[in-house]
DNA sequence: CGGAAGGTCGGGAATTTTTCCCGGTTTGCC
DNA sequence: GGCAAACCGGGAAAAATTCCCGACCTTCCG
């Protein structure tokens, strides 16, 4: 029997899941979280094989649960289920240590295949992500392939529109360290204005530019 | 007997959504269309009472869907169930057609309930998007609206990817009162960062996304 | 005509933000 | 263990922004 967790912030999304995945034989849902709070939370008091993690969490982002969860529960294999086919996306997500990434376009017989191939131990991808897989290791290593993990989330959070001071209580900081982070992402990815910083996090597929900005 | 049409492009999105419906006694879902051109298709050949649509779909805009299948089922109720509570969204949906508005952080019982009202000719909406609305009732003909002249242009410089030294030189203007203008600006259009000021920018067409960020 | 209202332009000082530098802790890896 | 790198935040200097001010000009209207 495979003990999944849910991390999705949309209810209806976690409870299509749970009814797919609990109809399965040999699969069964044993927990379910809205935010990478929750998930932490989860993972100190539930056992589980498999973790299904939405990167796009409504405060923090899906790499902040990624990480938590596994520091509570080594064991577990993270399968991320996004919507976001952004280099960056993957690589954090692969660097956080998820072991496979599907989108949300995968149809439902993928994504239990996905599952069991998982907590057998193995790596699973979408085509898409496959694709970007290989470009990106044609490219090189991209801007933003050398932030630290924190440094993305935090750079991930400001081009969505947070204040620093917002991003520093979403993430549990102190302002300073969120300011001081900002400052270090600048140097990195040499943007001397906010302009420049939202056009790199765009090319990278950080955030949808004509979904965020447009009408 | 509630007859429902699924338009979203996520294959499990709409598994899960068929899982949840068809338990509900009342409810049927009779069709699904993952794009705005099946969403048509659909519409010509399956008779149904509420339609719940995505407004991002993959190749086109489910506004796109909301029109065409009101022009073939003028009867159809919409509701659209969106992650996107941006104002520009909703004005749109509604304008084509919409009779409610739920974003996808609704919980499932909030949803069927949603398609129990909708369907009986009512208008719902999730409390963010009440909250969406309501301030674009106050801001009225938009923020950009009462910006003098010369702070429009500034504004525009800028978003053009223009330093204030820059825009200064160029309109023959001290670097000094350029400042000036900004904080002016900033002021007006509440922006307290300048991403909300591109994205403000974007939204009423004042630039060409791309070219502004140095594409 | 006079005068109020609003736009334009910029200086100077206060204020805030950003940067730079520091040290301590933790983690992963020879 | 020792090393490198990431993580976290404090403090002070440096830079940017805001706030407040006055001057000039045009427009509109009683």
């Amino acid at each position: 029997m495979i003990r999944i967790i849910l991390v999705d912030d949309h209810a209806v999304v976690r409870n299509g899941y749970r009814r797919l995945l609990d109809a399965e034989p040999g699969l069964q849902v044993v927990g379910e979280a809205a935010s990478a709070d929750e998930a932490n939370a989860l993972a100190l008091r539930t056992v589980a094989d498999v973790a299904l993690v939405d990167l796009s969490l409504r405060g923090s982002s899906g790499i902040e649960a990624i990480r938590g969860m596994l520091a509570r529960q080594p064991a577990l294999k993270v399968l991320v289920l996004s919507m976001h086919e952004g280099a960056g996306h993957v690589t954090q997500a692969l660097r956080s240590g998820a072991l496979g990434y599907l989108t949300k376009y995968s149809e439902p017989a993928e994504v239990i295949d996905g599952i069991r191939r998982i907590a057998a131990g193995k790596r699973v991808f979408s085509p898409e992500i496959a694709q970007v897989l290989a470009a990106e290791a044609i490219d090189g290593d991209g801007a933003l392939a050398h932030l630290t993990p924190r440094e993305f989330e935090v750079l991930r959070m400001l081009v969505h529109g947070e204040s620093a001071s917002g991003i520093a209580s979403s993430m549990h900081l102190s302002p300073k360290t969120v300011l001081n982070y900002l400052t270090l992402i600048r140097q990195k990815l040499d943007a001397d204005n906010d302009f420049k910083l939202l056009h790199l996090a765009a090319r990278h597929g950080l955030v949808d530019i004509h979904h965020a900005l447009g009408a």
